[in-house]
RNA sequence: GGAGAGGUGGCCGAGCGGCUUAAGGCGCCGGUCUUGAAAACCGGUGACGCGCAAGCGUCCGGGGGUUCGAAUCCCUCCCUCUCCGCCA
């Protein structure tokens, strides 16, 4: 959600990031909506005022008087519920069209439809190619079948395509790179979170994915209930509702959760192996900041920084980009992703993404936070005599969220980069100590 | 799952159809007094909407109803607590 004044004032500005994300909103029917609703309003306010002032004329009257008073309100009475009625209709109407309208994009942030508009700001490590690998290069399927790391049939079996069972080594590389993440992020003073995973739908339209992404998510109608897709949406409306204050912020947490993904815009794609399943573990790192672009941009560079020392600590290659306006996404401000250099694709391929939100979200979880006033000078007795009463203000906080590791998809290039002539993978320094000090997974004696 | 009790401002808590523009207390802020502080006393202290403003209105868990008028009565949903049952 924006600010309808932004709409109100600047609604050319709007139109433009409209165009720009590739979304069709009617604005102009919006405004016409929204002066309705402020006709209604101030209709309301009059009547009502009308309405308790013969209410209270009516309770001070002699008795024989009260009948006849008390009839002569009917007409307000009906037409406040006539009044009341359209506001309902008009508000719900207005409501609907403010949640598709899009967060209006940074003006540096590139301007473009597909991944070809994205910009690639940085490359770290080297990638390696197919040949050059020095012998027979095994994608991730091929090195799970002679290592035993994943088993898809079995997947498919207990619950359809995109699904997996990962064993052995593979389960526990799984976990280890979510604990070296988890403990990379504990360094960085993250608070650590353990989040529910089935929330209300509430929280899905307060983080956005509702109603424009609807599709993509698993429902559990019964309970008006969803299955997250990843742990922004019960982190960022953790404190939903609620009115801050300035300097408990910036709230820094981390969460790792199972992440549900229907994944209903990809039917074909990508179907073999972990590149792209209904559900994977991620954890996932989230910031609550004051509403200043300034701070909010600097908690996001923290962020992607945080991100790509998991990568580097696994050792792997990768590059930033930052994302188009097309690419975005309805609430973004501002995106960066990590790719990771996945030999079998022979590409870069996203694993992790940064994004700001400025206060989209938080508007939309009604998440605040009050401004401290400035402290009086040390020492001067009268400060509060002379100097004129500083209000405290409530603003919108800014949000902002970023992968710290999403697994199985990271085993991609950790189990193709680091495989040997023999078949054996071998396993990054850093994660030796998650993997009971193993330094290579070999194919399990038969 | 069964039975009962509740949900009121930052917190506690009164109110159970119209002197409530929500009592009282705590907390917080400012002031008086004081070298400073505490105590005491005085004053202030919510959110949201409309309006240039004065101001007006909305909000007593959510929604609906009864009424000239609802925090207060009725219906319904949600949540919390207590006891019982079940259970990792």
């Amino acid at each position: 959600m924006i600010d309808i004044k932004v709409i109100r004032e600047e609604p050319d500005r709007v139109k433009k990031a409209c165009a720009d994300k590739g979304m069709t909103v009617d604005i102009d029917h919006l405004l016409s909506i929204d002066a309705r609703r402020r006709e209604l309003e101030t209709e309301f306010n009059e009547l009502r005022h009308q309405q308790r002032q013969a209410g209270e004329k009516i309770a001070k009257a002699p008795k024989e008087e009260k009948a006849v008073l008390s009839k002569e309100m009917g007409p307000i009475r009906d037409r406040i519920k006539a009044v009341e009625e359209e506001r309902a209709s008009v508000d719900a109407e207005l409501h609907e069209l403010m949640l598709r309208v899009p967060q209006v994009p940074h003006d540096d942030a590139p301007v473009g439809h597909g991944d070809e508009s994205n910009v690639e700001l940085r490359k770290v490590g080297e990638p390696r190619r197919k040949g050059d690998f020095g012998f027979e290069f095994k994608d991730h399927l091929a090195l799970g079948e002679s290592l035993g790391l994943f088993d898809f049939e079995r997947g498919v079996k207990l619950a359809g395509s995109r699904n997996y069972v990962l064993c052995g080594a593979g389960a526990m590389l799984h976990e280890a790179v979510l604990r070296l993440a988890w403990d990379i992020m504990l360094r960085r003073d993250f608070v650590p979170l353990t989040v529910p995973v089935l929330v209300n739908e509430r929280l899905m339209v307060g983080t956005g994915f509702f109603p424009l992404h609807r599709d993509e998510v698993y429902l559990a109608e019964r309970d008006n209930q969803c299955l997250v897709g990843t742990a922004e949406v019960p982190v960022t409306g953790l404190h939903c509702d609620e009115i801050l204050s300035e300097d408990e912020l910036p709230k820094l947490y981390v969460a790792r959760s199972t992440c549900f993904r229907r994944e209903a815009g990809a039917a074909g794609r990508d179907t073999r192996g972990l590149y792209r399943v209904h559900f994977m573990d991620k954890l996932e790192q989230v910031v609550l900041c004051k509403a200043d672009p300034e701070e909010s941009a600097k908690w996001h560079e923290i962020i992607l920084l945080n991100s790509e020392d998991v990568l580097q600590a696994l050792e792997l290659p990768y590059r930033v980009v930052e994302v188009c306006t097309g690419e975005m996404g309805q609430g973004k401000y501002r995106m960066y992703d990590i790719e990771t250099w996945m030999p079998s694709r022979e590409s870069y391929s996203e694993t992790h993404s940064a994004s700001s939100f400025h206060d989209f979200q938080a508007r939309r979880l009604n998440l605040r936070y009050r401004t401290s006033p400035p402290v009086a000078a040390a020492g001067s007795r009268t400060a509060g005599k002379t100097g004129r009463k500083v209000k405290s203000e409530i603003h919108f906080c800014h949000t902002l969220n970023n992968t710290v590791i999403a697994s199985p998809r990271i085993l991609i290039p950790l189990v193709e980069t680091n495989q040997n002539a023999d078949g054996s993978v071998s396993i990054p320094q850093a994660l030796r100590p998650y993997m009971q000090g193993m330094e290579r997974i070999e194919a399990p004696a038969s």
